[in-house]
DNA sequence: ATGAAAGCGCTAACAG
DNA sequence: CTGTTAGCGCTTTCAT
């Protein structure tokens, strides 16, 4: 492996002006600019990257701190979020937290050992007050999490807007029954969701019934029960919004399978537009998240972060998702009122 | 940000003494040990890390280079390369090479630059030659890819036995007549499967149309394709190898739609287990790779590399798949000959 | 058991 | 326009 010195002697110049060359500094000459060239060719010179990160107190290397990468929502901000990185010249660092609070500190530790330049938050396990802390140290931004008073970066979705499109939807098609299951995760952004899609009711003039409200649903099993429990309650919902695309998945599958028809019986609304929700029959209405926007946005941010060095502030992005109307909420139900 | 040297000074050593508690090496005082604690303890201190890469020249990062991250196969395969990685305390980096050679290209690049200490392939977009000559730089370990002579370690699915697996299954069952769909993937490993298929075929003395070869099918709209031939076909398969759940969703779909029914009409075997193969109605019969054993194993071979610095060597490490049995295949036909 | 000193490969003052 | 020199932070001989 051949080092700039080599080079330079190979051209018979100094280090510094083989690497003004490589770095494109002005004041060079035409002349040794062809002979560093040469030289560089000739050896198949590299230039460090140790080195480099050392001497530049940068290493051109981002984190992602991701719960699992298999889950459909995060690889697909994942894969964006390379594309993003890359076509800014960094290379990204996966992180699987797996829930763990240990190990979202052990990663975020990259930033006290320099390893990298920043790191990107998709969730949180620790208190703020413990992320926050590590702000000393580098540049964090939020990705898809939203903390209402933190002096991070944050890029998130418009989560009140997500919940209050698809109220407004089913309530337009005639629904004054919906049931709504939350995620089990407890952030702001889901309980701004619910409270987005209970506002909608309350401006329509239609009540909320907390019988209706399923808690910690995320699998497809989950929506297998939710369907199970829907058949016993005295009133039974006209709409449910499952909160995500599998427990939507799931409840159908139920459904169909106890002699009802999606949309005639119950209308479905799911979320995270997951390859599935176009394959099942009935397709499944769905939330389009903003994951590219919110992707390339984060990239944004911490780059300027990193180039500031103003690591804490108040920014809040938000970008709104989109509704994809599909055969699984789409009928008009004749309007009945239900207490 | 504090140095080892300040450490050395509020402890009252040399640096050397403080380096090697770190490092835990022997020959130090317990007493000199305690002090060195206190000081770290004391300043927060965290080594950096690209002055050690440099000095040890190692960085404790591995690149995986994979097609695109949110293919369910990939995030599933890099979820568990980040675990085994984890668990050596190596990290990730991860790059889509979007199937440009020149990405492919430029990734492997990071092992010239020494910015990883080796590269995981999960697919190949250069020449063998091109690959090869990398090896001059670095460990590369191929996961889930096969190449027949290559001087490069590989860990692969056994192909050739995942399609002899179907074919037999399918066969028990009564089939005469398959038809049998390529990825468009013209790699060995895929060779290998079509020749495990036939040689199914072969050894239960029963031939294979050409005509009911399918090539070039990877999507849902291909699968939808492929129903829509099948329909027209002089004498209809009984059954179909999709090589793809995606592919079996899209001709079940299809299927459905046309009033046939699976498996009565027709049988259907996919390929990946993704998470859909079980949702739809009926599930999906399908081939489940040995994604965790790759992983791990691929990361076991890239640890010895890296330390024995023998990159160039002909390994094969061959895992094999298992069949997922469901009600997409679940019927036997009566025996019927077909030319 | 401990320390002094060299050096990993690179870049940026500074001087000319 | 070009070269000399110092130093990023760490580990490891080589002495003692």
């Amino acid at each position: 492996m051949s080092t700039i010195e080599d080079v330079a002697k190979l051209a018979g110049l100094s280090r510094t002006t083989v690497s003004r060359v490589l770095n494109d500094h002005p004041y060079v000459s035409d002349e040794k600019k062809r002979l560093v060239q040469q030289a560089v060719e000739h050896l198949g010179y590299v230039p460090n990257s140790a080195a480099r990160s050392l001497r530049n107190q940068r290493t051109g290397i981002i984190a992602v701190l991701i719960p699992k990468i298999a889950t459909p929502f995060f690889s697909q901000l994942v894969e964006y979020l390379e594309m993003a990185a890359s076509a800014k010249n960094y290379q990204l660092i996966i992180c699987q937290t797996q829930f763990s609070k240990h190990k979202e500190r052990k990663y975020l530790d990259l930033l006290k050992t320099k390893q990298v330049d920043g790191v990107i938050l998709t969730s949180i396990e620790n208190e703020l007050s413990v992320i926050d802390s590590y702000l000393h140290f580098g540049p964090i931004v939020l990705c898809n999490e939203m903390v209402e008073h933190a002096q991070i970066p944050m890029v998130y979705m418009n989560q009140a807007n997500s919940g209050y499109l698809v109220a407004k939807h089913l309530l337009e098609r005639g629904h004054r029954h919906i049931a709504y299951c939350s995620t089990g995760i407890e952030s702001d952004g889901m309980k701004a969701r619910e409270q987005g899609f209970k506002r909608a009711l309350t401006e329509a003039g239609c009540s909320f019934n907390e019988s209706a409200h399923f808690k910690k649903s995320a699998t497809v099993n989950d929506g297998k029960q939710i369907f199970k429990k829907i058949v016993n309650m005295k009133v039974t919902p006209t709409a449910i919004f499952t909160g995500g695309d599998l427990v939507a998945a799931g409840f159908i599958s139920e459904a169909i399978k106890h002699g009802w028809s999606i949309p005639e019986d119950i209308a479905v609304v799911g979320f995270d537009n997951m390859k599935i929700s176009e394959l099942l029959d009935p397709m499944i209405t769905t939330v389009i998240p903003p994951v590219e926007e919110m992707a390339i946005k984060s990239m944004d941010v911490m780059y300027e972060k990193i180039h500031t060095k103003q690591y804490r502030s108040i920014e809040k992005h938000e970008y709104s998702s989109k509704l994809a109307i599909r055969e699984s909420s789409m009928m008009n139900r004749t309007l009945v009122a239900t207490s």
